[in-house]
DNA sequence: TCAAAAGTGTTCGCTATACACCCATGG
DNA sequence: CCATGGGTGTATAGCGAACACTTTTGA
């Protein structure tokens, strides 16, 4: 047994994880990735990807693994949310966990089997969480909440071309309140963020809506004049 | 030499500081406290505060320690700001380093003695630190300016009784920029946060101003109520 | 032709900004 | 009495909230 723990240090260390919120839009609602725990502690428990952290990689790169592991995705927003350190929150050893959140495209994401462990749950529906994973995960919504005000991150869980009135839901649904449909409409455009999309999309209702993408490279250059973004 | 190497780890393990980044306002600049290191690595270099986390503390309580130690304070405003992972980052061994950073009084600082190897820069003359610590450091200047303009910090950094004007500077210092003397000042009054204070100041200028209190209380109230700060 | 959804226009009130003005004080 | 800084008033522009109206399409 003793054989085996052959990393040793002069002071004691704590374990290093990494632990990923991802969201993701369904179109009516925000909702988050969790995996069914196979081992002890907490198993058979929900709780968020996460592993623990390689000697050679960043935590950021450690969390990019994660979400590769989950969604497949090789890239996507992604940013620090906070690091948790609560001695305890473990049960196993002195772990410590930087947490990070992300917004994936659910339709670019590649569906697990069904037979996955993992499973997307939309935020009115979460089940008690591992550790302190439920603290996690609030912080992450919060942070997601104050975000959307300031950065236009909203885009980066719609399809790449959207209308207004998906943009409005999702923005509805990520701040819990209602706009009303002509002033979004026009604030949205009058931004100035938006490209119209040439063609015309498949008729889903009454009225065909334009299609509309997010300009980069317009924000960013609005962005270097000192516009700030404020919704 | 190995005898002493008494903690021993299935899996490698990363060693764990927190850093502090502490903010001082001086009545004209915002200042940071730097230590000179005594050992190597950067021996003599200056750096930011910090120090290895214990296993019977969380990250928080290890930058309080930190605070306490190099200014004699108990409490101060203190916020998690970012945890830094790259590989290499400190020469010795894998370090990760959870940040911080925080706001304090400078009137009720303890002026360490002389001989102390602890001094305030002005943000417009910090040296080369040690470490990746001048990237820590400008994330927490980001911050700050972040967070003045939807969080009331900057009265962390005044003392209890202060003048509008004061509180402008302040302002102006932070985020580099000049206001109108008049509009800042109604626009502060009108947000209904200051409480004035009785007791009229010993004339400093030729005409003495009001003193003013920040209300706490009016500012939770006012929170819960659905309010939000902007500046 | 009617209902439902998309796009456009108009009004009103608030607030940020740019100033002018008066008051108090110390030299 | 005058220069300096503190406190108050006022006008204008811009933006957000509220809401009327027109247009397009499917049934």
């Amino acid at each position: 047994m003793t054989s085996e723990l052959k990393y040793h240090y002069k002071y004691p260390h704590p374990a290093v994880t990494t632990d990923c919120v991802i969201f993701g839009f369904d179109g009516s609602d925000i909702n988050v990735l969790l995996i069914k725990r196979g081992l002890d502690p907490f198993k058979g428990c929900w709780a968020l990807p996460g592993g623990f952290l390689r000697m050679d990689e960043s935590a950021s790169e450690c969390a990019k693994r994660e979400l590769k592991e989950e969604t497949g995705l090789d890239t996507a927003f992604m940013r620090q949310l906070h690091t948790f350190s609560t001695p305890g929150r473990d049960p196993r050893e002195r772990v410590i966990s930087i947490a990070y959140y992300a917004l994936v495209r659910l339709s670019e994401v590649c569906g697990g089997d069904d037979a996955s462990d993992a499973q997307w749950f939309a935020l009115s529906d979460i089940p008690n969480l591992a550790f302190d994973h439920n603290d996690i995960l609030t912080m992450a919504i919060d942070r997601l909440r104050r975000s959307i005000h300031f950065e236009p991150i909203g885009f980066e869980l719609l399809p790449q071309s959207f209308t207004i009135k998906q943009l409005q839901t999702l923005y509805e649904s990520i701040l819990g309140v209602k706009f009303d449909r002509r002033n979004f409409y026009k604030k949205m455009i009058h931004l100035g963020l938006l490209t119209q999309v040439e063609q015309p999309p498949k008729p889903y209702s009454r009225k065909v809506a334009y299609l509309f993408q997010f300009n980069h490279d317009r924000y960013n250059e609005l962005k270097n004049n000192g516009f700030k973004l404020e919704f």
